[in-house]
DNA sequence: AGTAAATATTGAGGGTTATCAATACTTCAA
DNA sequence: TTGAAGTATTGATAACCCTCAATATTTACT
């Protein structure tokens, strides 16, 4: 039969660090929703507009993906509290969350 | 047969932003990187500790992974270059790589 | 109501990667 | 040289998600 594996035994207990196992989660999240190419160009093309925001037609051209394919991006954005959406006519404009990168920044400080 | 499908016609080109594609895309990876629970423990570990530095063998019962899943996580930080490694006897130890972090939060402002 | 434009959703296909067990490699000490 | 501990690699499985075509929904205007 088998023995369990012994454990490495060098090990003291690591002191751990700031963040709490939900906010490292959380952080995690948003670094995973900015890894993708595509949506870190959207938040550097949103930052570049002096008006600081942008109309989601105007990123299919830009962007060289498919109408669909930009719309979830801005979603997945959107949904992790990276961008404000706001209807106004036809159109939906989107601003960048200042806080929230912020969040970010202060994370890898 | 199929008309080609016409194109959004609401916009101008956007202004670009400031960063180049190939520097986009090595940031993204470096997010991608980060975008996982355990690799962003193990960064917010290491900035932790007094020594500014960690054991491998020191995280694998910290972070509640597997050791080769642990090696893993460190090979792609280190290949992403947010940690370097060194040998010292049968250890090896690995820091944060300070500019790497601070070319991130350069990018979040 | 009916049409056109903007945006969102659905479903499918394909690539990426986290994880582990098993195994191999490295280093030190006896 | 042999053993033990630390570390790395390989191979397999499963989950995740980017992308698009097709379609649906929403809005404004006539």
């Amino acid at each position: 039969m088998n023995l369990p594996k012994p454990i490495p035994s060098c090990c003291p207990p690591l002191l751990s660090g700031r963040l709490e196992l939900e906010e490292l989660h959380d952080v995690a999240r948003i670094f995973r929703v900015l890894g993708e190419p595509a949506r870190l160009q959207l938040l550097n093309l949103i930052a570049a507009q002096s008006s600081q925001e942008v109309r989601a037609c105007e990123l299919v051209e830009t962007l060289g993906l498919s109408q669909p394919t930009v719309s979830h991006h801005l979603k997945v954005m959107y949904e992790a509290g990276l961008l404000t959406k706001e209807r106004r006519g036809t159109w939906i404009y989107y601003r960048l969350v200042a806080e929230r990168l912020a969040q970010l920044r202060s994370v890898l400080s």
